[in-house]
DNA sequence: GAATTAACCGACCTTTTGGTCTGTTTAAAG
DNA sequence: CTTTAAACAGACCAAAAGGTCGGTTAATTC
């Protein structure tokens, strides 16, 4: 195989399982030799082509973390369509896929940001960030969804966007144990309950 | 000093200690000798009167844990007034004391159920018995709030229940690094919207 | 095809960790 | 005052962890 290609496949096997193993166990529940036993690969492997333990986490960040939550949590909602309807479908598909816990990362974010708060400053500097860009991704949906007529144009938006994040982090850790299924339903349940509550009402006009 | 009354002192001091770094750094990430020194004790000590570093822990849950979370979460809303003012209360105090995170130990029980989730069923065992005590005892509030005409008799109160525990977890792990208060204050608003929309609707009547 | 270098192996090192064990102090009992 | 057992001290141990380093294989260059 050529040697540039070898590089980025090898790299990438690293990230992968890496990635699955942390989310399954907890970063510092998985130890390096665990991930490589996994691979069957050496340690010589793995320091040659990561700093360490911390910067093979950054670069899982990076490359998959990032992108798995914009697929999963941002592109999803920023369509033209009616806001709300969009943020509910969002939630629906992205708690779906956690209630097979299996091998699609339901919301690694989530379980990570738990894991590091406060214990890893450099490791949340890149984790906020995404929380970041997901609140104000919510945020001007909630504001379209304003000047579109469908939502209700004295709601706060930021307030909305901290109260759905929260409501979506707090279920995935609920739904990681117990009933899964069952939660996931009476949430989603509540969601378009709330969701009634910030919609246009008639009797504004 | 009177031999019971020093074991009981020490164990006491042990489990205060104990929990108070677990929480700030975590369980894995404080090791038993990290205890020992703040106290300035020895392992003798520790394992004279532990069996071990979880069983250490489980004690701590049974004796501290439990009855913050009972005074902190149960006994506030198991009053008779109207039922989401005491939620709202209640919510109110207990996110209050997590802005100054410091010596009060804000919502402990959240964050040792996301560090161990799906990693050690023993203890998780123990934390879940406590969510669900939570759980119980919100749905009988809810039931209660219906009864007494102030939440309307529609809503399905597990489904508020899941959909009241999931933003209050998801709120302290957002309030846990970036700018608790404004956090706070956006959450309980939000809140009291969604509480709106479950109340009796003058227009049923 | 020799030289070079990327890619990888695996033994080894150091630190940390939970846990053990022997010994010492101190309070209660006889 | 002696004995006894509780309460604690602290040296020690084995396993696991992250990380290093000299050596080996395989692909690329000249």
């Amino acid at each position: 195989m050529q040697k540039s290609i070898k590089r980025r496949a090898t790299i990438n096997r690293m990230q992968i399982t890496g990635l699955a193993l942390f989310y399954k166990n907890g970063y510092y529940n998985t130890s390096v030799d665990d991930i490589l036993k996994e691979l069957s690969l050496s340690k010589g492997a793995f320091y040659y082509h990561f700093d360490s333990k911390e910067d093979f986490f950054v670069q899982i960040i990076e490359q998959l973390l990032v992108r798995k939550t914009y697929s999963m949590l941002i592109e999803p909602i920023e369509g033209h369509s009616n806001t709300l309807e969009l943020i509910t479908e969002c939630f629906e598909n992205a708690l779906e896929t956690a209630v097979h816990n299996e091998l699609d990362y339901g919301f690694a974010l989530s379980n990570f940001i738990n894991e590091f708060n406060g214990k890893n400053a450099d490791i949340m500097k890149h984790l906020n960030e995404i929380l970041r860009i997901w609140e104000v991704t919510l945020v001007s949906a909630i504001q379209r969804g304003k000047f579109n007529g469908h939502i209700d144009r004295h709601v706060d938006a930021e307030g909305v966007a901290v109260y759905l994040m929260s409501s979506y982090i707090g279920i995935r850790t609920l739904m990681a144990e117990n009933t899964p299924s069952a939660r996931k339903y009476r949430f989603m349940s509540q969601l378009r309950q709330y969701f009634k509550s910030i919609e246009v009402k008639e009797s504004s006009y």
